[in-house]
DNA sequence: TGAGCCATGTAAACGGTTACATGATTCC
DNA sequence: GGAATCATGTAACCGTTTACATGGCTCA
Protein backbone atom coordinates (compact mmCIF):
# COMPACT_ATOMS: atom_id res chain seq x y z
CA UNK A 1 0.00 0.00 0.00
CA UNK A 2 1.07 3.76 -0.88
CA UNK A 3 4.43 4.17 -2.70
CA UNK A 4 6.10 6.40 -0.12
CA UNK A 5 9.59 7.04 -1.17
CA UNK A 6 11.90 7.13 2.35
CA UNK A 7 15.15 8.97 2.52
CA UNK A 8 17.61 9.41 4.87
CA UNK A 9 16.18 12.04 6.69
CA UNK A 10 13.15 9.93 6.64
CA UNK A 11 15.39 6.97 8.66
CA UNK A 12 16.38 10.09 10.74
CA UNK A 13 12.88 10.69 12.06
CA UNK A 14 12.05 7.15 12.37
CA UNK A 15 15.21 6.39 14.47
CA UNK A 16 14.75 9.41 17.06
CA UNK A 17 11.87 8.39 17.49
CA UNK A 18 13.10 4.81 18.20
CA UNK A 19 15.21 6.40 20.77
CA UNK A 20 12.49 7.98 22.97
CA UNK A 21 12.36 11.20 21.22
CA UNK A 22 8.76 11.79 20.73
CA UNK A 23 8.06 15.48 19.37
CA UNK A 24 8.70 16.79 16.27
CA UNK A 25 11.28 19.91 18.26
CA UNK A 26 12.56 16.62 20.53
CA UNK A 27 13.79 14.98 17.40
CA UNK A 28 15.10 17.81 15.74
CA UNK A 29 17.05 18.86 19.83
CA UNK A 30 18.50 15.11 19.90
CA UNK A 31 19.64 15.46 16.21
CA UNK A 32 21.29 18.57 16.56
CA UNK A 33 23.13 17.11 20.02
CA UNK A 34 24.15 13.87 17.75
CA UNK A 35 23.62 13.17 14.20
CA UNK A 36 24.00 16.86 12.90
CA UNK A 37 27.73 16.33 12.82
CA UNK A 38 27.52 14.08 9.86
CA UNK A 39 23.64 14.70 9.14
CA UNK A 40 22.35 18.08 9.90
CA UNK A 41 19.01 18.46 9.08
CA UNK A 42 16.38 21.13 10.38
CA UNK A 43 12.88 21.74 11.60
CA UNK A 44 11.33 22.81 8.19
CA UNK A 45 12.48 19.00 7.04
CA UNK A 46 11.01 17.44 9.77
CA UNK A 47 7.13 18.50 10.46
CA UNK A 48 6.60 17.81 6.99
CA UNK A 49 8.67 14.83 7.29
CA UNK A 50 6.53 13.53 10.28
CA UNK A 51 3.19 14.63 8.78
CA UNK A 52 4.37 12.29 5.65
CA UNK A 53 5.43 9.63 7.36
CA UNK A 54 1.92 9.46 9.85
CA UNK A 55 -0.02 9.64 6.38
CA UNK A 56 1.67 6.21 5.28
CA UNK A 57 1.27 4.59 8.53
CA UNK A 58 4.81 4.13 9.96
CA UNK A 59 4.33 6.43 12.80
CA UNK A 60 0.58 7.83 14.73
CA UNK A 61 0.15 10.68 16.49
CA UNK A 62 -1.51 11.75 19.42
CA UNK A 63 -2.34 14.71 21.16
CA UNK A 64 0.59 15.76 24.20
CA UNK A 65 -0.54 19.49 24.61
CA UNK A 66 1.73 20.90 27.64
CA UNK A 67 -0.18 23.03 29.76
CA UNK A 68 -2.07 25.21 27.22
CA UNK A 69 0.66 24.67 24.46
CA UNK A 70 -0.20 22.18 22.05
CA UNK A 71 1.99 19.44 21.04
CA UNK A 72 2.17 16.59 19.17
CA UNK A 73 3.44 13.09 20.29
CA UNK A 74 4.53 10.39 17.53
CA UNK A 75 5.98 6.66 18.21
CA UNK A 76 6.60 4.21 15.51
CA UNK A 77 3.86 1.67 14.53
CA UNK A 78 5.32 -1.79 13.37
CA UNK A 79 5.64 -0.86 10.08
CA UNK A 80 7.69 1.72 11.34
CA UNK A 81 10.09 -0.30 12.98
CA UNK A 82 10.14 -2.51 10.08
CA UNK A 83 11.14 -0.33 7.35
CA UNK A 84 13.76 1.21 9.66
CA UNK A 85 15.08 -2.13 10.41
CA UNK A 86 14.87 -2.83 6.75
CA UNK A 87 17.01 0.38 5.18
CA UNK A 88 19.81 -0.60 8.46
CA UNK A 89 20.36 -3.82 6.41
CA UNK A 90 19.62 -2.85 2.90
CA UNK A 91 22.45 -3.02 1.05
CA UNK A 92 25.08 -0.14 1.47
CA UNK A 93 26.02 1.40 -1.96
CA UNK A 94 25.66 4.67 -0.59
CA UNK A 95 27.44 8.22 -1.61
CA UNK A 96 29.49 8.55 1.96
CA UNK A 97 29.24 12.21 0.85
CA UNK A 98 31.77 14.30 2.07
CA UNK A 99 31.34 18.21 1.36
CA UNK A 100 33.78 19.96 3.15
CA UNK A 101 34.80 23.71 2.21
CA UNK A 102 37.70 23.39 4.12
CA UNK A 103 39.42 20.42 2.27
CA UNK A 104 38.59 22.05 -0.88
CA UNK A 105 40.49 25.33 0.72
CA UNK A 106 43.75 23.34 1.55
CA UNK A 107 43.70 21.49 -1.52
CA UNK A 108 44.26 25.04 -3.66
CA UNK A 109 46.55 26.61 -0.73
CA UNK A 110 49.30 26.38 -3.57
CA UNK A 111 48.04 29.54 -4.90
CA UNK A 112 48.85 31.40 -2.08
CA UNK A 113 51.90 32.55 -0.90
CA UNK A 114 53.64 30.91 2.36
CA UNK A 115 52.71 32.96 5.46
CA UNK A 116 49.11 32.70 4.19
CA UNK A 117 49.37 28.95 4.04
CA UNK A 118 50.00 28.51 6.99
CA UNK A 119 47.24 31.24 8.02
CA UNK A 120 44.86 29.05 6.25
CA UNK A 121 46.02 25.40 8.04
CA UNK A 122 45.82 27.28 11.19
CA UNK A 123 42.17 28.27 11.24
CA UNK A 124 41.65 24.81 9.67
CA UNK A 125 43.51 23.04 12.53
CA UNK A 126 41.38 25.34 14.85
CA UNK A 127 38.26 24.83 13.46
CA UNK A 128 38.61 21.02 13.30
CA UNK A 129 39.45 21.04 16.89
CA UNK A 130 36.68 22.88 18.05
CA UNK A 131 34.77 20.42 16.09
CA UNK A 132 36.11 17.94 17.74
CA UNK A 133 35.84 19.46 21.07
CA UNK A 134 31.93 20.25 20.01
CA UNK A 135 31.85 15.99 19.96
CA UNK A 136 33.64 15.21 22.80
CA UNK A 137 31.19 17.20 24.87
CA UNK A 138 28.02 16.34 23.34
CA UNK A 139 28.88 12.56 24.18
CA UNK A 140 29.83 13.72 27.76
CA UNK A 141 26.64 15.52 28.92
CA UNK A 142 24.38 13.61 26.20
CA UNK A 143 21.76 15.92 25.99
CA UNK A 144 19.67 13.00 25.22
CA UNK A 145 18.11 13.76 27.96
CA UNK A 146 15.02 12.73 27.77
CA UNK A 147 15.99 9.56 24.97
CA UNK A 148 16.09 6.17 26.14
CA UNK A 149 19.59 5.75 27.42
CA UNK A 150 19.80 2.07 27.95
CA UNK A 151 20.81 0.04 25.74
CA UNK A 152 22.59 2.32 23.48
CA UNK A 153 25.99 0.85 22.06
CA UNK A 154 26.68 2.93 18.85
CA UNK A 155 25.83 6.48 19.14
CA UNK A 156 28.77 7.40 21.35
CA UNK A 157 30.82 4.95 18.81
CA UNK A 158 30.00 7.17 15.99
CA UNK A 159 30.60 10.06 18.50
CA UNK A 160 34.40 8.41 18.32
CA UNK A 161 34.96 7.96 15.03
CA UNK A 162 34.04 11.63 14.11
CA UNK A 163 36.71 12.88 16.89
CA UNK A 164 38.92 10.38 15.00
CA UNK A 165 38.72 12.09 11.88
CA UNK A 166 38.87 15.97 13.12
CA UNK A 167 41.62 14.66 15.27
CA UNK A 168 43.47 13.01 12.36
CA UNK A 169 43.36 16.60 10.28
CA UNK A 170 44.69 18.44 13.58
CA UNK A 171 47.56 16.07 14.00
CA UNK A 172 48.71 16.20 10.28
CA UNK A 173 47.88 20.19 10.05
CA UNK A 174 50.38 20.21 12.92
CA UNK A 175 52.95 18.62 11.45
CA UNK A 176 52.65 20.22 8.04
CA UNK A 177 52.73 23.92 9.46
CA UNK A 178 56.20 22.68 11.46
CA UNK A 179 57.54 21.27 8.23
CA UNK A 180 56.62 24.68 6.33
CA UNK A 181 58.01 26.80 9.11
CA UNK A 182 61.25 25.21 9.02
CA UNK A 183 61.78 25.42 5.44
CA UNK A 184 61.05 29.23 5.76
CA UNK A 185 63.49 29.54 8.51
CA UNK A 186 66.15 27.71 5.92
CA UNK A 187 65.52 29.98 2.81
CA UNK B 1 30.89 46.46 -10.26
CA UNK B 2 28.39 43.65 -10.80
CA UNK B 3 27.30 41.84 -7.24
CA UNK B 4 28.51 37.96 -8.08
CA UNK B 5 27.83 35.61 -5.19
CA UNK B 6 31.19 33.17 -5.40
CA UNK B 7 30.05 29.98 -4.23
CA UNK B 8 31.98 27.02 -3.31
CA UNK B 9 31.46 25.94 -6.92
CA UNK B 10 32.80 29.06 -8.15
CA UNK B 11 35.88 28.49 -6.16
CA UNK B 12 36.50 24.67 -7.51
CA UNK B 13 36.44 25.73 -11.02
CA UNK B 14 38.70 29.24 -10.60
CA UNK B 15 40.77 26.95 -8.89
CA UNK B 16 40.89 24.04 -11.63
CA UNK B 17 41.44 26.50 -14.23
CA UNK B 18 44.36 27.95 -12.25
CA UNK B 19 46.19 24.54 -11.92
CA UNK B 20 46.14 24.01 -15.50
CA UNK B 21 42.45 22.91 -16.68
CA UNK B 22 41.28 24.61 -19.77
CA UNK B 23 37.91 23.42 -21.16
CA UNK B 24 34.58 22.45 -18.96
CA UNK B 25 35.08 18.60 -19.65
CA UNK B 26 38.66 19.31 -17.57
CA UNK B 27 37.45 20.52 -15.24
CA UNK B 28 35.09 18.05 -14.70
CA UNK B 29 37.27 15.17 -15.73
CA UNK B 30 39.82 16.80 -13.06
CA UNK B 31 37.72 17.18 -10.04
CA UNK B 32 36.72 13.67 -10.70
CA UNK B 33 40.04 12.33 -10.25
CA UNK B 34 40.73 14.71 -6.96
CA UNK B 35 38.35 17.14 -5.05
CA UNK B 36 35.70 14.70 -5.93
CA UNK B 37 36.02 12.74 -2.65
CA UNK B 38 35.34 15.62 -0.62
CA UNK B 39 32.88 18.52 -3.10
CA UNK B 40 32.02 16.12 -5.86
CA UNK B 41 30.08 18.26 -8.78
CA UNK B 42 28.77 17.79 -12.02
CA UNK B 43 29.04 18.59 -15.61
CA UNK B 44 25.42 20.65 -15.34
CA UNK B 45 26.99 22.78 -12.25
CA UNK B 46 30.38 23.37 -14.18
CA UNK B 47 29.29 24.24 -17.64
CA UNK B 48 26.69 27.40 -16.21
CA UNK B 49 29.11 28.59 -13.72
CA UNK B 50 31.73 29.14 -16.54
CA UNK B 51 29.18 31.36 -18.33
CA UNK B 52 28.63 33.36 -15.12
CA UNK B 53 32.63 33.91 -14.09
CA UNK B 54 32.87 34.83 -17.57
CA UNK B 55 29.97 37.28 -17.46
CA UNK B 56 31.28 39.05 -14.52
CA UNK B 57 34.88 39.53 -15.67
CA UNK B 58 36.57 36.41 -13.86
CA UNK B 59 37.41 34.57 -16.29
CA UNK B 60 38.18 35.21 -20.07
CA UNK B 61 36.84 32.64 -22.92
CA UNK B 62 38.12 31.62 -26.55
CA UNK B 63 37.32 29.11 -29.19
CA UNK B 64 39.99 26.28 -28.78
CA UNK B 65 38.51 23.61 -31.66
CA UNK B 66 40.01 20.77 -31.75
CA UNK B 67 39.72 19.47 -35.38
CA UNK B 68 35.54 19.94 -36.37
CA UNK B 69 34.76 19.75 -33.06
CA UNK B 70 34.03 23.37 -31.24
CA UNK B 71 35.64 23.82 -27.88
CA UNK B 72 35.67 26.61 -25.49
CA UNK B 73 39.30 27.20 -23.57
CA UNK B 74 38.86 29.42 -20.24
CA UNK B 75 41.94 31.25 -18.19
CA UNK B 76 41.80 33.36 -15.20
CA UNK B 77 41.48 37.13 -15.26
CA UNK B 78 43.45 39.17 -12.34
CA UNK B 79 39.99 39.63 -11.11
CA UNK B 80 39.60 35.58 -10.92
CA UNK B 81 43.10 34.85 -9.52
CA UNK B 82 42.38 37.51 -6.69
CA UNK B 83 38.95 36.45 -5.93
CA UNK B 84 40.50 32.83 -5.30
CA UNK B 85 42.89 34.20 -3.38
CA UNK B 86 40.82 36.34 -1.30
CA UNK B 87 38.20 32.84 -0.84
CA UNK B 88 41.45 31.24 0.44
CA UNK B 89 42.56 34.28 2.81
CA UNK B 90 38.77 34.95 3.80
CA UNK B 91 37.95 33.67 7.45
CA UNK B 92 36.90 30.03 7.64
CA UNK B 93 33.68 29.86 9.38
CA UNK B 94 32.89 26.77 7.48
CA UNK B 95 30.09 24.18 7.95
CA UNK B 96 32.92 21.56 7.04
CA UNK B 97 30.00 19.83 6.63
CA UNK B 98 29.98 16.41 6.31
CA UNK B 99 27.01 14.03 4.74
CA UNK B 100 27.16 10.39 5.46
CA UNK B 101 24.56 8.12 5.31
CA UNK B 102 26.62 5.43 6.28
CA UNK B 103 27.31 6.78 9.44
CA UNK B 104 23.75 7.50 9.88
CA UNK B 105 23.35 4.20 9.83
CA UNK B 106 25.73 3.10 11.97
CA UNK B 107 23.83 5.34 14.66
CA UNK B 108 20.80 3.60 14.73
CA UNK B 109 22.60 0.24 14.81
CA UNK B 110 21.10 -0.39 17.93
CA UNK B 111 17.75 -0.93 16.32
CA UNK B 112 19.37 -4.86 14.92
CA UNK B 113 19.85 -8.08 16.19
CA UNK B 114 23.82 -8.67 16.88
CA UNK B 115 24.09 -10.48 13.72
CA UNK B 116 22.85 -7.97 11.42
CA UNK B 117 24.76 -5.40 13.31
CA UNK B 118 27.66 -7.28 12.32
CA UNK B 119 26.98 -7.38 8.59
CA UNK B 120 26.07 -3.92 8.37
CA UNK B 121 29.58 -2.94 10.37
CA UNK B 122 31.12 -5.54 7.42
CA UNK B 123 29.63 -3.52 4.58
CA UNK B 124 30.26 -0.03 5.93
CA UNK B 125 33.78 -1.42 6.47
CA UNK B 126 33.70 -2.06 3.02
CA UNK B 127 32.70 -0.05 1.97
CA UNK B 128 35.17 2.42 3.23
CA UNK B 129 38.54 0.02 2.50
CA UNK B 130 37.17 0.59 -1.17
CA UNK B 131 37.03 4.60 -0.67
CA UNK B 132 40.57 4.53 0.42
CA UNK B 133 41.46 2.98 -2.22
CA UNK B 134 39.64 5.07 -4.84
CA UNK B 135 41.73 7.93 -3.31
CA UNK B 136 44.70 6.43 -3.20
CA UNK B 137 45.21 5.06 -6.48
CA UNK B 138 43.63 8.54 -7.60
CA UNK B 139 47.86 9.95 -5.99
CA UNK B 140 49.69 7.83 -7.77
CA UNK B 141 47.84 7.66 -11.42
CA UNK B 142 46.87 11.01 -11.11
CA UNK B 143 44.94 11.62 -14.00
CA UNK B 144 45.72 15.04 -13.64
CA UNK B 145 47.86 14.56 -16.46
CA UNK B 146 47.32 18.13 -18.48
CA UNK B 147 47.68 20.04 -15.38
CA UNK B 148 50.15 21.98 -13.92
CA UNK B 149 51.95 19.39 -12.01
CA UNK B 150 55.04 21.29 -10.59
CA UNK B 151 54.67 23.02 -7.81
CA UNK B 152 51.72 21.54 -6.49
CA UNK B 153 51.78 20.45 -2.81
CA UNK B 154 48.29 20.40 -1.47
CA UNK B 155 45.99 17.89 -3.28
CA UNK B 156 47.98 14.84 -2.53
CA UNK B 157 48.14 16.30 1.15
CA UNK B 158 44.27 16.20 1.15
CA UNK B 159 44.38 13.24 -0.31
CA UNK B 160 45.89 12.31 2.78
CA UNK B 161 43.46 13.63 5.29
CA UNK B 162 40.89 11.07 3.35
CA UNK B 163 42.35 8.08 3.62
CA UNK B 164 43.14 8.57 7.18
CA UNK B 165 39.50 9.33 7.32
CA UNK B 166 38.56 5.96 5.77
CA UNK B 167 41.69 4.19 7.50
CA UNK B 168 40.62 5.07 10.94
CA UNK B 169 36.79 4.25 10.21
CA UNK B 170 38.40 0.75 9.09
CA UNK B 171 40.50 0.56 12.16
CA UNK B 172 37.65 1.13 14.63
CA UNK B 173 35.20 -1.43 12.93
CA UNK B 174 37.33 -3.91 13.00
CA UNK B 175 37.89 -3.40 16.44
CA UNK B 176 34.47 -3.15 17.24
CA UNK B 177 33.36 -6.27 15.02
CA UNK B 178 36.14 -8.08 17.08
CA UNK B 179 34.34 -6.91 20.21
CA UNK B 180 31.27 -8.00 19.24
CA UNK B 181 32.09 -11.25 17.90
CA UNK B 182 33.88 -12.38 21.31
CA UNK B 183 30.45 -11.21 23.48
CA UNK B 184 28.58 -13.51 21.21
CA UNK B 185 30.24 -16.41 21.80
CA UNK B 186 30.52 -16.13 26.08
CA UNK B 187 26.98 -15.86 25.29
C1' DT C 1 8.90 41.63 32.79
C1' DG C 2 11.70 40.29 29.48
C1' DA C 3 14.92 36.94 27.40
C1' DG C 4 15.30 32.56 25.92
C1' DC C 5 13.45 28.31 25.07
C1' DC C 6 9.53 25.20 23.67
C1' DA C 7 6.57 24.19 19.91
C1' DT C 8 4.60 24.05 15.14
C1' DG C 9 4.26 25.05 10.88
C1' DT C 10 4.56 27.43 5.68
C1' DA C 11 6.76 29.74 1.61
C1' DA C 12 10.38 31.04 -1.13
C1' DA C 13 14.86 30.55 -2.60
C1' DC C 14 18.83 27.90 -3.50
C1' DG C 15 22.07 24.35 -4.78
C1' DG C 16 22.68 20.06 -6.77
C1' DT C 17 21.54 15.84 -9.39
C1' DT C 18 19.51 13.36 -13.17
C1' DA C 19 17.81 13.05 -17.56
C1' DC C 20 17.77 14.65 -22.05
C1' DA C 21 19.82 16.17 -26.48
C1' DT C 22 23.50 16.36 -29.84
C1' DG C 23 27.57 15.38 -32.26
C1' DA C 24 32.86 14.73 -33.07
C1' DT C 25 37.05 12.03 -32.14
C1' DT C 26 39.88 8.24 -30.79
C1' DC C 27 41.13 3.67 -30.23
C1' DC C 28 40.38 -1.22 -30.48
C1' DG D 1 32.57 -0.40 -37.61
C1' DG D 2 31.49 0.33 -32.93
C1' DA D 3 32.41 1.57 -28.18
C1' DA D 4 34.31 4.78 -25.25
C1' DT D 5 35.49 9.25 -24.59
C1' DC D 6 35.51 14.25 -25.62
C1' DA D 7 32.64 18.19 -25.61
C1' DT D 8 28.68 21.40 -24.56
C1' DG D 9 24.70 22.59 -23.04
C1' DT D 10 19.35 22.75 -21.10
C1' DA D 11 15.20 21.36 -18.33
C1' DA D 12 12.99 19.22 -14.70
C1' DC D 13 13.20 17.60 -10.36
C1' DC D 14 14.49 17.11 -5.55
C1' DG D 15 16.24 17.94 -1.04
C1' DT D 16 17.75 21.49 2.02
C1' DT D 17 18.16 26.03 4.00
C1' DT D 18 16.45 30.50 5.31
C1' DA D 19 12.98 33.50 6.33
C1' DC D 20 8.58 34.28 7.99
C1' DA D 21 4.72 33.76 11.27
C1' DT D 22 2.73 32.70 15.71
C1' DG D 23 2.34 31.97 20.51
C1' DG D 24 2.94 29.62 25.22
C1' DC D 25 6.15 28.45 29.02
C1' DT D 26 10.19 29.04 32.28
C1' DC D 27 13.45 31.22 34.87
C1' DA D 28 16.29 34.97 36.33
Amino acid sequence: MSAIKLKPISYMVLGMLRLGAKSGYAIKKAADASTSAFWPTSLAQVYPELARLERHGLVTRHEDPHGARARSAYVLTEEGEAALRAWLRSPVEMPLQVRSEAMLRLFFADALPREDQLALMRRVREHSRDAKERIHNQERRPALDDLDVARIRYPPIVGQIGEGYYDSIVERLTQLEAEIEAEQSSD
